[in-house]
RNA sequence: CGGGGAGUAGCGCAGUUCGGUAGCGCGCUUGGUUUGGGUCCAAGAAGUCGUCGGUUCAAAUCCGGCCUCCCCGACCA
């Protein structure tokens, strides 16, 4: 490709509006550019990085079986209505009616596509298992996007479903898939590490997701470093400490003028904040039959930890949680800041108590009143939960659930994710096979998922300096740019003929009015792993100059070895990422 | 949905306080100059000042509605 033609230009200057550096790069590259909030074209340089971790992908799941296909961007809602996401997805779903006026719905993913294929062509064990992907465009009206590529509303996913007969099978699909997963991300050249997750909207029973590990993530990891636990911090237990056992004493309601907060509770009446009871107030959404009904929860996490709404979320199988306003509050008989389960109207809450909360003896707990606090606060005497669960967030410091060793937290991007769905959705639609015994089941499914234009970004985020990208070569938009300068134009053009017919991938910086400064720097920001000067001054010195992107050196090589030598390098780098890959695992 | 910020040429910005011919840098076009890390000179092209309405002799500027984008929070496979 001559840059000349190139569509796409470099920029001097970020877009005032791009934060992170894998969206100021890709922009100022000439990669991407913004149509609206969280919507990109993806221009042609772009397109051939997409194009090579496609394929990178592509190879990955043909190696576990996997079948590529196409499935449609715009659903029937009927299926959507079958497995009743319909209704339990809010605004994130795309939802348009067709010139008829039926309702339409734009894929956010495609388990209802996949499970009426499966219903209408799987029909016996001996089909089973199978396994089939596309990479395809998704629509989710995220209520925020951000980052450039990092959260998007239209986006590009490979997404893999995995159909089997038995839950061994599911196993087996999922860890393949699981290996699957980091291969492709390592090929990408992107560190990145498994954690448990939530289950969240898919339903199902078991979850990873892939994190590539950096500060401007929007996931909370936790980590273990002395047993290699990691979990999201949504779903991440931890070992709580055994209270100190005490005789429970009489409760005793005093006077805490101006502690809204359990700091200045603690404070004020000088004692830990692990003696103390919090009082958080939300309102979940619950399906009761075909309706769905506010409820109010009530729960209660000991004064020195945090609730993780996820927990609590799960806890009670609510459909969505919220912050509970202050009127609600009032109406249930609390008082925010000074709330407590003693004496609030019980049958019109749902009150969850976290184990340790319910274990720990004489705590300090809200007397509904302004200004008021009870002590000796203890759980089965005073109060009884309609659900005692773990509901509290595991933080820096906590004792890892499997060693006990301090956990730590970090932030991390979810590149991808698995999930094993079981019969959630082969239920829902009947989806049935024959087993042998000639019975009809329902199929076990799972669903992985990997974004593509995410994992472009996230790469980028990771391989770049001062002065642009620095593309691994497995990914890179062109394995070589060769920039002419002057006095080296009709070599260049005879060279890039030869790096043609040789197959190499090469850019070819022809342009005559630029500086070599300038071209140098386009060269660097657009980040191809190796440069090819050829001009007056390197021809005088007997060839060309190459240099590799991440490394400061520059070699001469002769003309008529220039083609050998770009190879060589090539075939140098891409060892060099196997290796690390390998080593990765 | 709550809080904050911003919409003026392709990009980055000034001009708005105090209403009076729409500017600067980069980029683009033409001519010349220069030629190994974003040359220099000259001449040009390009903007319904987000949008709708109001006030006024006169609105980028004052007032009101709306739209869009960014950031934080809520939310999120």
């Amino acid at each position: 490709m001559k840059l000349s033609h190139l569509f796409g230009e470099t920029l001097r200057e970020a877009p005032a509006d791009a934060e992170f550096t894998s969206h100021q790069l890709l922009v100022r590259a000439g990669y991407i550019r913004q149509l609206g909030a969280g919507i990109f074209s993806y221009l042609p340089l772009a397109r051939r990085v997409m194009d090579k971790i496609e394929n990178i992908m592509r190879e990955e799941m043909n190696a576990i079986g996997g079948q590529e296909m196409t499935m449609p961007v715009v659903h029937p809602a009927e299926i959507w209505q079958e497995t009743g996401r319909w209704y339990q997805i809010g605004s994130e779903m795309g939802r348009m009616k067709d010139s008829t006026g039926r309702d339409m719905v734009l894929a956010m993913t495609h388990e209802e596509v996949v499970t009426s294929l499966v219903r209408d062509i799987i029909h016996s064990y001996r089909q089973l298992p199978a396994l089939i992907y596309h990479i395809q465009t998704k629509w989710r009206d995220e209520p925020r996007s951000r980052g450039g590529l990092i959260r998007v509303r239209e986006f590009t996913m490979k997404d893999s479903y995995s159909l089997d007969t038995d839950w061994e099978g599911l196993d087996k699909q999922y860890w393949a898939h699981y290996h699957a997963y980091f291969n492709i991300f390592n090929r990408c050249g992107l560190p990145t590490i498994a954690v448990e997750s939530d289950v969240g909207m898919m339903g199902g029973k078991q979850a990873h997701e892939f994190m590539y590990l950096t500060p401007i993530g929007e996931d909370t990891l936790v980590l273990c470093d002395a047993c290699g636990y990691t979990s999201n911090r949504q779903v991440a237990t931890f070992q709580k400490p055994e209270p100190d056992p005490e005789e429970p004493k009489p409760l005793e309601k005093v006077a805490t003028p101006g502690t809204k907060t359990i700091e200045d509770l603690a404070n004020f009446l000088n004692i830990p904040q692990s003696k103390t009871a919090k009082a958080v107030f939300m309102v979940a959404t619950i399906t009761e039959g075909q309706e769905d009904v506010e409820k109010f929860v009530f729960a209660v996490v000991r004064g020195d930890m945090e609730l993780n709404e996820t927990k609590l979320t799960n806890a009670i199988k609510a459909k969505e949680l919220r912050p509970a306003h202050e009127e609600e509050i009032k109406a249930i008989g609390a008082e925010a800041g000074y709330g407590s389960p003693i004496g609030i109207h019980r049958e019109d809450v749902i009150l969850v108590v976290d184990d340790l909360a319910a274990k720990s003896s004489n705590l300090v707990a809200g007397a509904n009143e302004e200004g008021y606090h009870f002590l000796n606060v203890n759980y089965g005497r005073d109060y009884e939960a309609d659900i005692v669960a773990d509901i509290v967030a595991a933080a820096d410091g906590y004792a890892c659930p499997k060693c006990g060793a301090p956990l730590r937290t970090v932030r991390g991007v979810e590149v991808g994710n698995i999930f094993k769905l079981g019969t959630r959705y082969s239920a829902a639609m009947g989806a049935l096979f024959q087993d042998k015994d000639g019975t009809r089941k329902p199929v076990i499914m799972g669903s992985y998922g990997i974004g593509v234009g995410r994992l472009m970004a996230s790469v980028v985020e990771e391989h770049n300096d001062k002065y642009g990208i620095i593309w691994p070569i497995s990914i890179a938009p062109y394995q070589v740019h060769m920039v002419a300068l002057r006095g080296g134009f009709e070599a260049a053009e005879q060279l890039y003929q030869e790096l043609l017919d040789a197959g190499v991938e090469v850019l070819y910086d022809d342009r005559t009015g630029p500086s070599p400064g300038e071209k140098f720097n386009d060269a660097d920001l657009i980040g191809v792993p190796l440069r090819l000067t050829v001009g007056g001054r390197s021809l005088k010195k007997g060839g060309a100059e190459l240099k590799r992107r991440d490394a400061k050196n520059i070699a001469l090589v002769p003309l008529d070895e220039a083609v050998a030598r770009v190879q060589d390098e090539i075939r140098a780098m891409e060892a060099e990422l196997a290796a690390k890959a390998a080593s990765a695992k």
